[in-house]
DNA sequence: TTGTAGGCGTTATCAT
DNA sequence: ATGATAACGCCTACAA
């Protein structure tokens, strides 16, 4: 039966030798005999040792565990599946290195950057992972000015002044979507937009009025709250103009989802009049009738690279920011080419 | 400038007084004077101190954060929004406290032992928190073992061994389905239940039983994988029996939802000629057309309460199993009396 | 009321 | 190669 406190002291002496002679085995680090080494080793096993991770942070600073602090509102998080995925690709990779996720909330932006400065100040994570990044975020400087403390930006690296980054390729997504909708022969598109404040709005913006100018469609653009009543609100207004859009881009799946009621209320029959294509993919897209073509992104293997960048920065490595390869469309009953 | 590193020496040197009076001071604990504690909390907020978490941890043993093992696949994490919800609900009681959820995953029921063992011999965290309870889980007996690890187990208080516990009202919520379909006039109900080994599955088969048997109404179950694919397998198959079924609840939404579409391709009219009822509420069961009647429970608030009384248990105060309100079932297009 | 000293478990620095 | 010993930062008897 193991006792639950085993220290190393206590295996040192069961081992007859110095607690020192024990982290070094324990740790397969040099300067201990091999004989000694087994010995210890058989010794801790039978022990049920186990590595104190208060002792071993204090010591080390290091906690072996990275943060993540959670701003959504319970509402976003309640249709959105986007922060789950993201959760369960970071701890899948982190599982492998025995890191671990702390995760906090927060209510405001404010209370945010007191979690952040209190991880920064105690040491109670090596690391830290921002996502949702703004224009002008605060949290980019708060960063930039205590760079003893790794952090990866889930961001395009324009906005992440200087310190590494993990995106999307947003660019080469919006070429994607305008090149389909092109090809499809719509002449009018319209997005349907994320709130203005995220870096990643500001970055598809531009880069759909780049791709639309280049091919010269024409393109209108509102920004919301990503809720589906503001999704509904606007597609009702863009099909009520004298010449409306007939393809629209939604930036999310749920606004998508509720584009797709609207017009059908309105008697604008969807995909013949009307295509709709959602920015982001989830199980809604599919069991939507009709099911909505979507762009898909692999959010779990995301977080993965994530994790993996940051325990290389923890690590002390280089790390050079990265932009996924785009995601792909999957085509669905929601799109395709103007009929009648 | 805050410099990261101050330590409580530090602020007992600034401040001209010993380090065992600035602790005194900062933990609102007697045995210093009132002019003294003045002057060190003035001097620590100047210097900007703040607690070091692994000093503290070693010293008090105790690590201002409770423990959850994800298991569930990424696929599952990808429909659901259960445990996200259930996330958000931890971290936002526990935030008020200082705490965090420190989250880890695993692929197997051993990797999860294998962490749930690391953090009792370790110390990790202050308390754990165990979600999906199966009948005979060895995750029981091992904090049973354990009275040291305070430990909230979300599960029927049958099914706890003795451990504290927060379930929903699974007998309740049995009674209030059967109820409203028979109510309906529905004589002939089935459920789709989820795998058979969970703690609350084995609690709904029961309830549904009696409370079936107590109205005299035919019932029958198929347990599956909860996945739209079996979903619609089982609900086919149930259709195509002589004499079918005309209500079946489903004990997750994505298979109620596959059910609709299947319902839709045999041609059999929901809810004229099938009810379709969803154990689970979620956005999912609003914006199916039809949209689907659910049992709506409020996982968020679940979250909370389950941080509540896991952090009560680490302080050391008595905590009793609790079992939530009956959930309430929000009626939509999905369900109805027998038509023709 | 105050300060000193010892302990928490580990790692790192010295001697030997 | 090995074994004392000193940090790490905090808390808490205990002594002054």
């Amino acid at each position: 039966m193991l006792k639950s406190k085993v220290t190393i002291s206590d295996v040192a002496k069961a081992a007859g030798v110095s607690s020192s002679a024990v982290s070094y085995a324990l740790n397969d680090k040099p300067g201990v005999s091999a004989a000694t080494r087994d010995k210890v080793l058989k010794v801790a096993d039978k022990m049920g040792w186990k590595p104190n991770s208060a002792a071993k942070a204090l010591s080390n600073a290091s906690t072996q565990s990275i943060g993540l602090v959670l701003t959504y509102d319970t509402h976003v998080l309640s249709v959105e599946t986007y922060t789950m995925e993201l959760i369960a690709g970071l701890t899948a990779e982190l599982e492998a290195e025995g890191y671990s996720l702390l995760v906090r909330s927060s209510h405001s932006q404010q209370s945010e950057m007191d979690v952040l400065k209190e991880w920064i100040a105690t040491g109670a994570v090596d690391g830290v992972l921002l996502m949702n990044i703004e224009l002008g975020d605060p949290r980019v400087e708060l960063f930039a000015e205590h760079p003893e403390m790794p952090v990866l930006l889930l961001c395009d690296s324009t906005m992440a002044g200087g310190l590494a980054s993990l995106a999307d390729d947003e660019q080469g997504a919006a070429h994607l979507l305008v090149d389909y909708c092109h090809e499809l022969g719509h002449q009018r598109i319209a997005r349907i937009a994320g709130p203005e404040r995220y870096g990643h709005t500001f970055i598809r913006d531009n880069a759909f009025m780049e791709e639309t100018a280049e091919l010269d469609v024409q393109y209108s653009c509102f920004h919301t709250n990503y809720s589906p009543a503001e999704g509904q609100r606007c597609t009702e207004r863009l099909l009520s103009l004298s010449k409306p859009p007939t393809a629209i881009i939604y930036d999310n799946d749920v606004m998508a989802l509720a584009a797709v009621k609207a017009a059908n209320a309105m008697g604008v029959s969807v995909p013949d009049r009307l295509s709709i294509i959602s920015w982001d993919d989830s199980f809604l897209c599919s069991v939507s009738a009709p099911s909505i073509t979507a762009l898909s992104r692999d959010v779990v293997t995301h977080g993965k690279r994530a994790a993996r960048m940051l325990l290389d920065l923890i690590d002390g490595k280089q790390v050079d920011s990265y932009t996924e390869e785009a995601s792909e469309l999957v085509f669905r009953e929601s799109s395709g080419p103007l009929v009648g």
